[in-house]
DNA sequence: CCCTGATTCGC
DNA sequence: GCGAATCAGG
């Protein structure tokens, strides 16, 4: 009986995955027989695979496709699968440095970026220009604005419940 | 070899 | 939708 996913499951997946804790962790939390596997897929199925805070630097990568052993039938032209990377994400400086708050978006450095501040990146990393946001983290490790563009789970279906539950047990875990 | 997340694809 | 298998990298 693999326990579905359920609301309380996919909240404490949510959490836990916002949280920075890795897959095989919150596999092990959740328990119930889940895999690491299991939980990735469930994020990326969530919409949630880009995260601030990563505990490993461990992308950067590209795979043009999996070769199987097996043959395969075939597939058709296939849809075209994305190829670029989700949002853009911030290099996490995990430096907290005590400096004084920019009130200005992008003036904020890997050496000034504080705890609190919005980790949006600004401008091209390899340039000496780049920078963060800096404002006031609210979402996450983003300002609203920026959670709003980082976060984007899914296009949802208007109509039925306004207030889409995602959302709403977002914000209760959050 | 440990770990990380990403992706594909059979189910 | 789910997740094992696989990949690619630290």
């Amino acid at each position: 009986m693999t326990a579905g996913w359920t609301e309380d499951r996919v909240g404490a997946l949510k959490k836990l995955w916002l949280e920075g804790q890795s897959a095989s962790q919150i596999a092990k939390q959740l328990g119930g027989g889940v895999t690491r596997n299991a939980v990735i897929g469930k994020v990326h199925r969530l919409g949630l695979s880009g995260r601030a805070a990563p505990s490993q630097p461990a992308r950067a990568t590209f795979r043009p496709s999996r070769p199987r052993p097996a043959a395969q039938p075939t597939q058709a032209p296939s849809a075209p699968r994305r190829i670029e990377a989700a949002q853009p994400r911030p290099v996490v400086p995990a430096a907290p440095p005590p400096a004084p708050v920019p009130e200005l978006p992008g003036t904020a450095t890997v050496m000034t970026l504080g705890a609190h501040m919005c980790k949006w990146p600004i401008g091209d990393p390899s340039s000496a220009e780049f920078s963060f946001c800096g404002r006031r983290a609210s979402e996450g490790v983003y300002c609203v604005e920026h959670a709003r563009v980082a976060y984007q789970p899914q296009v949802r279906k208007a109509g039925k419940d306004g207030a889409s539950d995602l959302a709403r047990s977002l914000r209760r875990y959050i």
